[in-house]
DNA sequence: GTCTATACAGTGATAGAC
DNA sequence: GTCTATCACTGTATAGAC
């Protein structure tokens, strides 16, 4: 039994990829029956029959229904941790543009990221289980609200010291900023993963970085 | 059998309230359960069991599993509406107080409601049930979502009616005031429903106006 | 890696005695 | 309104043949 977690590569369905394995089947769809029926109402009959193997192959792949499901949360928090360009790079990315295009750029990089089917599925799982799941509790307080909130405090302390915006307190702006980022992301994640249209949340970043932007602007 | 759902003051576990009946308990226990461990992880007999009777008692009080759900959610919409005063009193309550003044007591408002563990338990099971349950993704949506949002969109455009703040566009003004709202909440509900520890929330709330009130105010 | 067969605890729900 | 008894079904998981 191949005890490895799939890859990036693995568990994304690009169409350059080599054909699925079952392993990567079942990793998939039990992200698809998870998110839309949460963890506790699917069974390893559903995912393995979805795949089109009995259930007792299933775990010639994975040990248990346990380690499936923390497979694909690893997953997703090797993924949503490079989003963000590391730190030491921010001051040579805002020479380089206007305070207001860095957001813009920012927002943009993350939908790309959120916007893939599977990536955007288990963001609903992680939301669904939150209460019931550790882990998932910790992914989403940690990976998805500490850390961007802390990387914008980041990103408008060097804002100010570089003079390219007025002088508040940058946790303050990273907060007013931040929130209601989240906010628009979240609710992004309530619609169909499968029909991403996403041109509305598009829409609803731009108007508040416009919005923010004039009231940070020198 | 009562096929009626607990009223509020059933289901409210006030301190002058009268003994409770075997329906509040199994009502009560079930939204404990539901709200950590999830509907699905939770089964009739767990709920009879916390109770102290037998799973076949149950069906006494509530026909099914869906029926028990459906009356908590329909409990919850009827709190949940009641937070906002009516449309017609928004003026002369406008008139009393200052805009910044009147956005406190619209949060100090919802906290209130908020705060009872009933309720917050209630909110994180919408939470947790919305891309399972449709009621509880319409609930979340509408109820707890859009209608603030057309809320705070009245306040404001009375607020500029009335010329106590800047002409700004009221939409926009709704949603950057009423996103960080709605965020700082979603986070409340987080914390332990049983431990409230709401200081850092209000904290966070009272920022988030003073903040608020400096880009709006005349 | 997949299958059949099996174990066995848990599930929602009903019938009928008290 | 509660109980015991029982139902058909579904859940995770294992053993062993191919």
């Amino acid at each position: 039994m191949n005890t490895l977690n799939p890859t990036i590569e693995e568990a994304s369905s690009g169409s350059n990829a080599s054909p699925k394995t079952t392993k990567q089947k079942l990793f998939e769809t039990a992200v698809d029956l998870f998110s839309s029926r949460g963890f506790m109402g699917v069974s390893i009959r559903d995912i393995s029959g979805a795949v089109g193997i009995k259930e007792s192959s299933f775990y010639n792949h994975y040990k248990s229904k346990e380690e499936l499901i923390k497979a694909i949360f690893e997953f997703y928090k090797t993924e949503f941790t490079q989003i963000m360009p590391p730190e030491e790079r921010i001051k040579a990315i805002l020479s380089s543009m206007p305070p207001d295009e860095f957001l813009r750029q920012g927002n943009a990089r993350f939908m790309q990221r959120l916007s893939t089917p599977l990536i955007k599925k288990i963001a609903r799982i992680l939301s669904s289980e939150q209460y019931r799941d550790i882990r998932a509790r910790e992914l989403v307080l940690q990976d998805m609200i500490e850390l961007p909130l802390a990387y914008a405090e980041l990103v408008f302390t060097k804002m100010i010291e570089m003079g390219l915006i007025r002088g508040l307190d940058p946790k303050i702006l990273a907060v007013e900023y931040q929130y209601p980022v989240a906010f628009i992301f979240s609710t992004y994640l309530m619609l169909d993963p499968d029909n991403p249209d996403s041109s509305s949340t598009e829409k609803r970043l731009a108007d508040h970085v416009r919005f923010f932007w004039n009231i940070i602007k020198k």
